[in-house]
DNA sequence: ATCAATTAGTTGACTATTCAACTAATTTTA
DNA sequence: TAAAATTAGTTGAATAGTCAACTAATTGAT
């Protein structure tokens, strides 16, 4: 008989297993993308022009993180840092025509094998499992 | 209102939380250990003597990782690898004095800790959380 | 108004992870 | 049995992540 595996083993082995499976499908579709760069370009998608700590805080990163995969993001001509006027300290994060038309080919690649992972619950177990999680990053942070 | 998170991305970021907290409360007990370690070192624990591959494949990780958090923890005097007489190609991982030892170090600062993030919950709740995740894993591999 | 404290971002050292290419050992197959 | 295929482990290149120390800019306090 198993015991209940922690839940933060499950977390440890399932992102492992995410990041692998994406980044081969990414790679089968001849999209030079990291999982986390489609993370961050999700964030960008939905509000570009926001600076690199923002970025960090959304995502629970450091901002070394950010400044690191924003640089391996710039390289493959996705983005770009655009000095803030108002405050020189920051800089915004644009997206540039390619990371922009990525949105249309990644999204119908990504999104329906994500769902497909949870699409054996029902709403209420994915709300529970959602709620778990949540509260584990509240505490967490 | 908020969109309900995907579940992949509460993953992520729960990971990263997780890790920051456990390497912190390792600092402070003063153990020079990783999460990742800490993570080996459990398997170790309920059985020492397996191979590199089996430890890849109980954590779902690349085997090449494994050689080198292995190495990692060799240069800490943690473990040491083995040839197995029965088939070269195996190397079995086993204790130190010190790697043993620090069992009974690590989970009295750890254990509780990683329960109290899931205290709030009835065992329904964790179950559902636990199945998601566990199904996530099965259809990844 | 000046000096101290805070904030944003970068850099370098370290760990973790994967992949692809490699060596060595074992097993399968023809 | 000899050659081919598989398996275990290592290595180097790449990405990702953290921390600590740093620079530059802004904000706050006296």
């Amino acid at each position: 008989m198993d015991q209940s595996p922690r839940i933060s083993l499950l977390i440890s082995q399932a992102l492992g297993l995410y990041r692998l499976r994406i980044n081969a499908l990414l790679a089968q579709h001849h999209i030079d993308l990291t999982s986390e760069m489609v993370t961050v370009l999700r964030v960008l998608w939905q509000r570009e022009g926001r600076k690199q700590q923002e970025l960090a805080d959304l995502l629970h990163k450091d901002k070394a993180s950010i400044t690191k995969v924003i640089h391996n993001m710039e390289k493959r001509g996705l983005v770009a840092r655009v000095a803030d006027e108002t405050d020189a300290r920051n800089k915004k994060i644009v997206l540039t025509q390619q990371g922009q038309a990525l949105k249309k080919e990644v999204l119908p690649v990504l999104d329906p094998f994500l769902d497909s992972l949870t699409a054996d619950f029902d709403e209420k177990e994915l709300a529970a499992a959602r709620a778990v999680l949540s509260a584990i990053i509240r505490q967490l942070q």
